[in-house]
DNA sequence: TGTACATCAGTGAACGCGCGTTCACTGATGTAC
DNA sequence: TGTACATCAGTGAACGCGCGTTCACTGATGTAC
């Protein structure tokens, strides 16, 4: 049985041991992350990190919750960076600051996209909302697209009508976008991601051209497939 | 220290050895494979696995290079169940047995393409060989493609000079396939990883298309801008 | 201002666990004569 | 055909390790009077 954690405590030390987390992190991997390995680092004895988080999983939950909010809030500043009428301009935006995160943060990129830990999937509820936000300004860019009549989607497959059901549990997080703008953002999420995973996970190098050149030449294939000029 | 392992050995435990690590890496995932747990599962001793794998290392190489092996036979089967004039049904075959094997075994999927185990880069050299040749069928139709000027290559980024030397080490692994090819086998390698990995990662669901009709729109982007008609 | 007391963040010892790996061994198998 | 011997795959005990988590505790801090 874990302690109950008090609201009164001075946020320090937790903000800390999150920190060193992601240190820790950022050099061993995240499957590699130890309560004790935390508290070694911070000259502190394991059993204080129990003050702060209930348990290892709860540590985790919590970083990867403000993995998604840090990787949330660099897309939506990158949207907003262009008013809102430059719609191409909001979409390469988010599309160079999703490479630009992955690559600064190649771990906290593997801990919310990458391989699931096995055995962790239990309290995804938690985490839905940040992860939800976090691609949110993608969806939101293609659903203006859309609605401007500029997304093509010839051939786009239809979503299937019990698509609305299946969607209710997002509903409170996000706006009611339409089925194909979530199509749309998916395919194009797919492939920002493989290249981007690739390239982070180092599988890309021996092919003689650079990470930058493919992903600028990958998002203009995109762009061309799926917004009208 | 680790024993020396004789040649002469009844190759039976060995395979059983790695058939039970599948088994518990199916289930449990990779990070999770233990020899004790291997050993408890065939009722032996653990110190018995060491007449067969120096160490733990070693095993998860040989389970690596198997799975490299068993994509590469199914993408290279794909391939040749179209005679070579077909080019764009082995392409499409291809693409097909790509999803499908990586639907069957999430797990060995995970273990060859996704996030790389932490601490665990050392001895690549041995995998090099299994990993090119599994890929080796989706560059070889790319290239007989543009052999056959049916590539579409406008705007794709020209390789560096000093491409050639960079692929040095791959020569003796594969035919010696123009720049271009690499170069666009690349990208349809990650739009497809992308989309699958994302699907048996479990974060397809909740925008009501399948997997299966997304994956057919996704080949067929990408068979429409690379391929000539 | 000074004393008694409550709070509670962090300590240190301890728990039980599973892990990789080593080592001397054993006992079945198979060969040599 | 029968005996002596070598081989060696698998055993069982043991090692040292780091882990998550528990628990009773301590000692600084801050409040009440």
């Amino acid at each position: 049985m874990a302690r109950p954690i008090k609201k009164e405590q001075i946020p320090h030390l937790q903000e800390a041991i999150k920190e060193t987390a992601w240190r820790l992190i950022a050099e061993y991997g995240a499957p590699a992350l130890s309560l004790r390995a935390i508290a070694r680092a911070l000259n502190i004895t394991a059993p204080a990190i129990y003050n702060y988080f209930p348990d290892r999983d709860a540590l985790v939950t919590a970083l990867t919750i403000d993995a998604f909010t840090s990787f949330g809030d660099v897309q939506l500043k990158a949207r907003d960076s262009f008013p809102a009428t430059q719609l191409l301009e909001r979409f390469h935006a988010i599309g160079i600051a999703y490479r630009s995160w992955a690559l600064s943060y190649p771990q906290r990129y593997h801990l919310i996209f990458g391989t699931p830990i096995p055995g962790y999937q239990q309290q995804q509820m938690e985490i839905i909302p940040s992860a939800t936000r976090s691609i949110s300004a993608l969806v939101s860019v293609i659903e203006d697209i859309r609605v401007a009549g500029k997304l093509k989607t010839e051939n786009f497959p239809v979503p299937e009508p019990e698509y609305e059901v299946q969607l209710l549990t997002m509903k409170t997080c996000t706006r009611n976008y339409h089925a194909l703008s979530h199509g749309v953002a998916l395919i194009v999420w797919s492939r920002v991601h493989g290249l981007v995973s690739l390239e982070i996970g180092g599988r890309l190098p021996p092919f003689g051209v650079s990470g930058d050149v493919l992903y600028n030449y990958e998002m203009q294939s995109i762009a061309k497939q799926f917004i009208k000029e």
